[in-house]
DNA sequence: TGAATCACG
DNA sequence: ACGTACGTGATTCAG
């Protein structure tokens, strides 16, 4: 068995400390201490320490101004700006924080970080370690070749970007090697490095491709001529100055101990201590509540026991005491069956093998029968493993760790139980073997040290969801609901596979027609699916006009090819050939291998911890983003059909809920009233904003207020909405004034959402669904405007989501009586979809109108438009 | 693995 | 002056 390579976090301190000052607001406390270099540097770092899970780990700092740089140029950083002062006073309490956490700081007199780190990855290399350098200096790049690997933060310190070789020669062109000689070229101002005057990074980037290197290029000189090798000639020696400045060295004299950097523990009591003196109160909260400190579990010695100690010692429970659960295998997909089970009573842990499917109804049996609570990361998914092999639900479910954790802090990605037991415990858990080598011993010690993990879990997450404000919206919404989409996954929705197959034929043979006429325009073939090629053919080839820019070439999107659709008639061809080949790839495709062979249905996952509102997505297949815009893509709706031929599909769509929400949030009287009269709202702001009658507002104006309203959901812009309606950004911006004007309240909500955002750090849903916004108050503007404009709409789409979570709920209780005549399949954000029997359609209609149009009582009414058919394409109001 | 593109609310 | 709509997931290319 090859043992993982341990990994060796290195920090480039200095950097990172100077990045996170300039990023964040000036925050001061109380007695006037300046914090926000601390601030940033120490969620970074407690970010990367749980991120990476790393096994050593170091911070490197610059010490002394003079290094032995200047040796050789007495001009060395000659421009830099003196540290500011309020920056300056900071750096004591970084080493604070970093003492309390144990990690070890690295400097040296005469050196720079940079060189620290360099030496420490190249020990690391030769120590058999995976070295992982953070920095915000670019400079470490050169290092990548060590190997090593260099996670990068871009602007700010919220975002980073993780290098390798590979990614390297991606994004520059360039080997790790040469990044010393590119500097060497076009120089670096702040380092006050000359570089070659007149050659700047595309030049330089140029140079290196074509002759490799600094000597490749003198080498060749005689290959280059004019301005560029005159101006490499007289710089030669300046040029070869300016690498041996680049160069970061990798054997600065520092004792090399592995022990040394090896991860430890952090001093709890004293971190408090800091953080409660630096007013830290966010990283307070996620510091572990008073109890002793949990003991590094190892992993070792857990006791595996048979189906018949197992039943005694659940037996022995007292009752209503808690149990928690974790499947075997551990990670991801055990929907389908699982080989053991962990479980933990707090006091003991063990794990059970599974081998026949008869034990595995025996053991999950026993555990839904038994006055007990169980505990799990994952309960949907352990409700549908115990419908597998009991063919019944559990009703004892009582916590979802993974469930909690969205709730305190929707914005992870992820929450892997690793990541939990960091963040809430302080604990580690043993090492999760890869997913291709089958390390049954190690998987196992995983699960036992993880279902332990969740038995504390469970206290520690209850107690912050009390804190928060947040135990109804957990008990009463989400964690019942998860037992809702379990039934629903299970339910799937009936595919005509017929349907499917023609529609793929008929668009196989469209295509294959396209392509031929693109082909023969272009006078060449190629990968049309090649965005780069595609613009290869249009913009350099053909000559048309290339309108927009990505970040890696010109764009080939939908709205640049209909601007160019008047200029060739290739632009046309290759919109319609997108369309077809993303109905037929993802949907035709794509659904098709999906049915299930079994049930002949499509089983989603509904999944309840993603997204950063609220709102539910839907994956494997993705069924919230079936076509319907376009009657081209509508057809696929043909496909979904009721799984009987005496049912029919229902649909109960909630009208307009997210401005009906901002009407009843931002207490607008216009709005409120307009909605409480039952007007259409998207006429009554085109009357508003366009200053005419009701009468006199045309379809044209009716649809451009659809867009406003849109616009200000999102948060508007008068940029965006320019773009959205083809309008100058004048005319929109006078769009925007007017409906300010006439109905004050929603900006007036606007103003008012931001600035408690600004001072609590955070947004709020009607049922106090929490968001936080990292960025609401950074100093970068575009950081800064997109957290305000998600301020405006999280309460807006997080309150409907609150909303339609509350109905699904309801209606779902109150259809059990019909069993399966009426059951609840789909939910797409604002609809839900329902395979009902005609006997029952009328009442069971009633029934869902009724639920969903009083899940929750708002200043305005909810109205839900009720539609079925034998498809999910022709579907009538009913 | 990330970027580009495009399907939905 | 800054450069933009909010929230998702799947497919494809190109390393």
């Amino acid at each position: 068995m090859k043992k993982k390579k341990e990994k060796f976090l290195i920090l480039d301190g200095s950097s990172l400390v100077y990045r996170a000052f300039f990023a964040l607001p000036l925050l001061q406390t109380k007695q006037g201490l300046y914090t926000n270099a601390v601030y940033g540097f120490t969620t970074m770092l407690i970010r990367l320490l749980t991120d990476e899970q790393p096994d050593y780990v170091a911070v490197a700092f610059d010490k002394s101004k003079k290094t032995f740089r200047h040796d050789y140029y007495r001009e060395y950083k000659a421009r830099r700006e003196k540290t500011p002062q309020e920056l300056a006073e900071q750096l004591p309490l970084v080493r604070e924080v970093l003492d309390a956490l144990q990690i070890p700081v690295v400097e040296a007199e005469g050196y720079e970080a940079d060189d620290l780190i360099g030496t420490l990855a190249a020990k690391a290399q030769t120590e058999q370690l995976r070295a992982v350098i953070v920095s915000g200096d670019a400079d470490v790049f050169q290092l990548v070749g060590l190997p090593a690997e260099v996670i990068f933060t871009r602007r700010g310190i919220t975002q980073v970007e993780r290098y390798d070789e590979k990614k390297l020669r991606e994004k520059y062109g360039l080997t790790a090697g040469q990044f010393i000689d590119f500097k060497a070229l076009k120089g670096d101002t702040s380092d006050n490095i000359p570089g070659v005057p007149g050659i700047g990074e595309k030049t330089a980037q140029k140079l290196l491709h074509q002759f490799g290197s600094l000597e490749g290029i003198y080498d060749n000189l005689d290959q280059l001529k004019g301005k560029m090798r005159e101006r490499l000639e007289e710089h030669q020696e300046q040029a070869f100055l300016s690498r041996k400045l680049a160069t970061i060295i990798t054997d600065v004299p520092i004792n090399f101990d592995r022990h040394h950097f090896k991860r430890k523990e952090p001093q709890l009591k004293l971190l408090k201590k800091i953080f409660t003196q630096l007013e830290f109160k966010s990283l307070l909260e996620k510091l572990p509540t008073d109890q002793a400190p949990a003991k590094q579990t190892d992993g070792e010695g857990y006791r595996k026991i048979t189906l018949a100690e197992f039943s005694a010692i659940l037996a022995s429970q007292k009752e209503n005491s808690s149990v928690a659960v974790f499947p075997l295998p551990a990670e991801s997909s055990w929907q389908d069956s699982i080989y053991g089970l962990a479980i933990s009573t707090g006091a003991e842990t063990f794990s059970l093998p599974l081998t026949t499917d008869e034990e595995r109804g025996a053991a999950l049996q026993k555990l839904i029968d038994l006055p007990l609570n169980l505990l799990s990361y994952d309960s949907k998914s352990w409700i549908n493993i115990c419908w597998t092999f009991t063919g019944k639900e559990p009703t004892n479910l009582l916590f979802d760790a993974t469930l909690a954790a969205y709730l305190l802090d929707p914005l992870e990605n992820g929450y892997p139980p690793q990541k939990l037991a960091q963040n809430y415990l302080q604990r580690r858990l043993p090492e999760l073997p890869g997913k291709k080598e089958k390390d049954l011993t190690a998987e196992n010690n995983y699960a036992c040290a993880a279902v332990r993990a969740l038995f504390d879990l469970h206290l520690v997450l209850v107690e912050k969801l009390e804190n928060f404000g947040l135990k109804e919206l957990y008990y009463q919404l989400e964690l019942p609901l998860a037992r809702v989409l379990a039934r629903m996954e299970r339910l799937g929705v009936a595919v005509d596979k017929r349907i499917l197959s023609a529609l793929k034929e008929e668009f196989e043979k469209r295509i294959s027609v396209l392509e031929a006429e693109i082909y023969a325009l272009a006078g060449e073939e190629f990968n049309l699916n090649s965005p780069k090629q595609l613009a290869y053919i249009l913009f350099e080839k053909l000559g048309l006009p290339p309108l927009k820019k990505t970040k890696t070439g010109y764009s080939t999107s939908a709205q640049v090819l209909e601007e160019l659709a008047s200029n060739h008639e290739i632009a046309a061809k290759v919109l319609q050939y997108r369309t077809l080949i993303k109905l037929l790839s993802t949907y035709l495709n794509g659904l098709a291998e999906l049915i299930n062979p079994v049930t002949g249905r499509i089983h989603t996952t509904f999944k309840q911890t993603v997204t950063a509102t609220g709102r539910l997505s839907s994956a494997e297949p993705n069924l919230q983003n079936i076509p319907i815009r376009l009657e081209e893509g509508r057809r696929i709706r043909r496909a979904f059909v009721p799984g009987d031929a005496d049912k029919v599909l229902l649909s109960a769509d909630y009208s307009q809920i997210e401005l009906r929400v901002m009407a009843h949030i931002s207490g607008d009287q216009v709005l409120i009233n307009s909605f409480r009269a039952h007007e259409d709202i998207h006429l009554r702001t085109a009357a508003e904003v366009f200053g005419v009658s009701p009468a006199q507002v045309t379809r044209e104006l009716r649809e451009r207020a659809k867009a406003v309203n849109f616009g200000i959901i999102y948060g508007i812009s008068d940029y965006g909405l320019s773009q959205q309606l083809g309008i100058t950004r004048q005319e929109a911006r006078s769009y925007i004034e007017r409906y300010f004007q006439r109905l004050p309240g929603v900006r007036n909500y606007m103003e008012r959402i931001v600035a408690e955002a600004k001072e609590k750090g955070y947004v709020t849903t009607i049922l106090n669904r929490r968001r936080y916004l990292p960025d609401i108050n950074a100093r970068n503007f575009n950081l800064r405007s997109f957290a305000e404009r998600t301020a405006i709409n999280t309460p807006i789409q997080g309150s409907a989501a609150d909303i339609i979570k509350v109905a699904m709920l309801n209606v779902e209780k109150k259809l059990s009586p019909y069993g399966e005549k009426a059951q609840m399949i789909l939910q797409v954000h604002d609809d839900l979809i329902f395979e009902v029997d005609e006997d029952v359609l009328e009442e069971v209609a009633a029934i869902i109108r009724s639920e969903m149009e009083n899940a929750i009582q708002l200043a305005v009414p909810l109205t839900v438009d009720i539609k079925v058919g034998k498809n999910w394409a022709e579907m009538q109001q009913l």
